[in-house]
DNA sequence: ACCTGAACACCGTTCAAGT
DNA sequence: ACCTGAACACCGTTCAAGT
């Protein structure tokens, strides 16, 4: 059956390439982990040849580099939303930590995209400015934190990178599922626990 | 110059095989991390034909894993000799964070490789006794901080997971480099700073 | 027991060429 | 502007064969 002049003529050149890529490699990415990306393959999947993408994307990391993107606005949003609803500036630095744990334990593939390394995580994160004001949203978390008294004798910018640091490695253990007690059917409770015990 | 019967006979069947692919991997993992870790190429490099790994190596993750236990063992290492000479329990634990930050900024390939996940991780650590009993170094310091006074109503297990994670946060964000601040000549300095803050 | 060689099925990337 | 096809230089892995 060969089509006549339809309004949509099929088989063309695809138009929405760009995004049909980035589509299906978030999807491959939290089913099979960055390192599983491939070009040719996804290429293949939108049903256009090998080297198509290459119109959109210089090279591999340049794909991953966009991913890191959207998972740097993500986590934002996510941060952003966490502590607009706590009772106490206390409460809403904690529930920022929730959120990160959260983001790490659902969204496994992207955060290991972001903060695995590889070299790319700094440029990446400095490059992109979703990226700086999710660390700026931290800072001024903490900093209405110190104006309610607590911890004030220190610099923001040493407690914001303390409590990060405290979070993310929270995040990485329980991605690791590095607590092997049995009854870890609820990760997140668990580890929002270990979180609530350190953050004084 | 074909060489006579000599003690040491030259292109034989390398013998050491197994060790010599071991050493350039530890090499390379440290300069080029573990992603750019090629079976082919150790193997020419090492002499012999593409193939000849497999002898030794039932896949290019067994060589990982291989590497990993490598680490796990150093770090062991370097963890029990950390708290053997300090002189109270907290700065025992102390010692110990300091030590797990300056491992992660050393061998940062390693460290990656032991923590950076790909799924491997967890059965790695539980797998190997060394990475079991680093973790058990760390239980037993934290039980010896509450012997004298120290957070002595919390469930050990739950203040050694949050000072892990802790630790391990700050190493992580360490290697990131994820402080701007020009002044960070000696980083492994400034995060132990981060590192005592946040520890109580 | 240990190693080689050919073979298969993948990669990223470049470049001349097509529409 | 966007896509194709052939080509190059890599990979991991299997398997029959050599010593």
């Amino acid at each position: 059956m060969p089509h006549g002049p339809e309004t949509e003529p099929r088989e063309y050149h695809h138009r929405d390439l760009r995004n049909h890529l980035l589509e299906l490699a978030l999807v491959d990415l939290e089913h099979h982990g960055a390192h599983s990306l491939s070009l040719r393959s996804l290429a293949s999947r939108c049903g256009v040849s090998k080297t198509a993408p290459y119109r959109h994307f210089p090279d591999r990391d340049a794909l991953l580099g966009a991913l890191m993107e959207v998972g740097w606005k993500d986590l934002y949003a996510l941060l952003a939303s966490a502590h607009r609803h706590a009772s106490s500036p206390l409460e809403g630095l904690r529930a920022m930590g929730r959120g990160y744990v959260a983001f790490a334990l659902m969204r496994s593939g992207m955060y290991r995209l972001l903060f695995s390394g590889e070299g790319k995580t700094l440029s990446s994160l400095k490059g992109c400015p979703e990226g700086s004001d999710s660390f700026g949203l931290l800072l001024d978390q903490v900093k209405r934190c110190q104006a309610s008294g607590w911890k004030s004798s220190e610099k923001p910018e040493t407690i914001a990178l303390g409590f990060w640091a405290l979070v993310h490695g929270v995040a990485d253990l329980a991605l690791e599922n590095l607590a092997e007690h049995p009854e870890s059917s609820d990760r997140l409770q668990y580890w929002s626990m270990i979180l609530d015990t350190m953050t004084p």
